[in-house]
RNA sequence: GGCGCAGUAGCCAAGUGGUAAGGCGGCUGUCUGCAAAACAGCUAUACGGCAGUUCGACUCUGCCCUGCGCCUCCA
């Protein structure tokens, strides 16, 4: 089986063959901190999580960076409006992000750039391209060149000329062309600038992308990716500028753009004010059950918001966690050893004849179990199909559950089944968690929270009593000066 | 005006040139003193419309209708 991608470049789904196996370098551009993270931010991390997880779990070794634009408009708004440095305004909402993120279970990138701390860089790539006859200087700043750039547009399939037809160019005059963009701004009063040979100013918003990630990961990589509402203009400027100053054609072997998360089939923007911040989100739902959804829809399709879609989610997620449940209890709960020795399971239900019963051993469900990881990775490996992913594990639970119905099954074969669907969530990013032994760990806490307080009461009895209880159930507590642990005995 | 995407059951959503994955919901059943929960079974003669290609199309081509996105900051 080969991995297929489709790729925005071609237009087409092709083999994914990394320029250096086992290697995979990958750029997805980061946010700007300048508000709380919403569910599109959450389509978008997620998507390229489990891309970034699946080529892992294919045998990849992935190279992932991701950008913060500490350094914006929007950001130095809202710094003025707050009277606080643009910086604090960035660090918030950076700090917020982290944390949305790892509720949603996104995995970390191998480095968050920052673009602030690169404008040596960005400066000298800009004297680079004004050396080489792809830039000029206006009053306000540099712009890049587009019609010296002959490849313009093949990103995104737009011709430059097409462009000008059109209503929505803003029509301002210095530039030679409607097109062309700025590589650095000079700054205006109250603004964070850094010096240049160009006056005191701060980058423009492509250039960063293009030097960040040239910087970690060669001139030439893998993987470019980021939302559909990036293709253009700013995917198109970075190929622009990128390739004008490397002279490496292509840059970006792959470049892959996730579809937009719509509320009442429209686009979730703050313009239109129907935006989702992921913290409103959590408030309804468990961010397992968000990353669920936003799993069952294939990542460049637009996806809706929906309060009943996202309860549809929830029921779904809850009966991949009750099936692990069911498991566990099975594992902790062996049926009487009337059966032969070794032997363990369940008691058939139906009424066949007594003292027959189907042992179900861990070879035959391993190799039973075989086609739904199959179909799962078919699935994934066709442009990360994470909806037909999901309904391979759906599959796999239904066999393992009639499976259990028709026959006993061993304990090591429990636990390969409870390991292979979990195994399989954990691919997509999707965190299973027993429910029962949670509150299972809320009650020991309890009682250890009741000792403490008994021990600082110089109740020893009671004390006493919990750690017997506690002893009883093969927990072991230890009192440490930090407070007190405890661990179940094997 | 240019470029592009989508239209599959009550809802969401995969998918294949040879007659439709999965989830939610609904219905029925199992379990239960009853119920709830849970689990199980069933639940699209049909894939926006009209032509065409083909032995055969939901899947390919053309046109049309509808919705959406990018071309301005945006995941």
């Amino acid at each position: 089986m080969t991995l297929k991608v489709h790729n925005t470049l071609t237009r087409d789904k092709e083999e994914f063959i990394p320029r250096d196996p086992p290697k995979v370098g990958m750029y997805v551009c980061g946010i700007t901190p300048y508000d709380e993270t919403h569910l599109g931010h959450g389509r978008a991390y997620v998507t390229f999580d489990v891309i970034r997880r699946y080529l892992e779990y294919s045998g990849y070794e992935v190279n992932y960076v991701q950008n913060i634009t500490d350094v914006d408009d929007k950001i130095i708004a809202k710094s003025n409006a707050n009277r606080v440095t643009s910086n604090a305004i960035a660090e918030k909402y950076t700090q917020s992000y982290f944390e949305v993120m790892d509720k949603l279970n996104v995995k970390r990138a191998s480095v968050y750039p920052k673009a602030t701390e690169h404008i040596d860089e960005m400066v000298s790539w800009i004297v680079g391209l004004l050396d080489r006859g792809y830039a000029y200087v206006l009053e306000d700043g540099v712009y890049f060149e587009v019609d010296k750039f002959a490849d313009y547009g093949k990103l995104s399939g737009k011709r430059k000329e097409e462009q000008e037809a059109g209503a929505r160019i803003e029509v301002k005059g210095a530039k030679k062309n409607p097109l062309d963009f700025a590589l650095w701004k000079k700054a205006k009063a109250g603004e964070p600038s850094w010096p240049s040979p160009w006056g005191e100013g701060r980058p423009g918003w492509h250039i960063e992308c293009s030097v960040m990630s040239t910087k970690y990961l060669g001139e030439q990589f893998d993987i470019h990716g980021g939302g559909l509402d990036l293709e253009f203009p700013h995917h198109e400027n970075e190929t622009a500028q990128t390739e004008a100053f490397t002279g490496k054609v292509p840059w970006v072997k792959y470049w892959i753009h996730n579809g937009f998360v719509n509320v009442n089939k429209q686009k979730l923007s703050k313009s239109l004010g129907n935006f989702f911040t992921l913290k409103d989100v959590f408030e309804k739902f468990d961010p397992m059950v968000v990353r669920l959804f936003l799993l069952s829809t294939h990542y460049r399709s637009p996806i809706n918001y929906s309060d009943v879609e996202l309860a549809a989610a929830r029921e779904a997620y809850g009966r991949i966690v009750k099936f692990v449940e069911d498991i566990d209890f099975l594992i902790t709960h062996p049926p009487a050893p009337s059966l032969p020795a070794g032997r363990q399971g369940l008691k058939k239900r139906g009424g066949e004849e007594e003292g027959e019963v189907n042992v179900i051993e861990r070879e035959d469900i391993d190799e039973e179990l075989a086609p739904y990881r199959d179909k799962f990775m078919a699935a994934m490996d066709d442009d990360f199909n994470t909806a037909g992913a999901v309904a391979a594990i759906f599959d796999m639970i239904k066999f393992c559950r009639k499976t259990l119905d028709d026959g006993e099954a061993e304990k090591e074969c429990l636990k390969l089944m409870k390991e292979s669907v979990v195994g399989l969530c954990e691919v997509l990013g999707l965190k299973i968690e027993n429910r029962k032994l949670k509150i299972e760990n809320r009650r020991v806490e309890g009682l250890i929270v009741e000792r403490e307080a008994a021990r600082k009461n110089k109740d020893f009895k009671r004390s006493d009593e919990i750690r017997e209880q506690l002893a009883e159930q093969g927990i072991e507590i230890e009192d440490t000066r930090y407070g007190t642990k405890w661990k179940a005995q094997a």
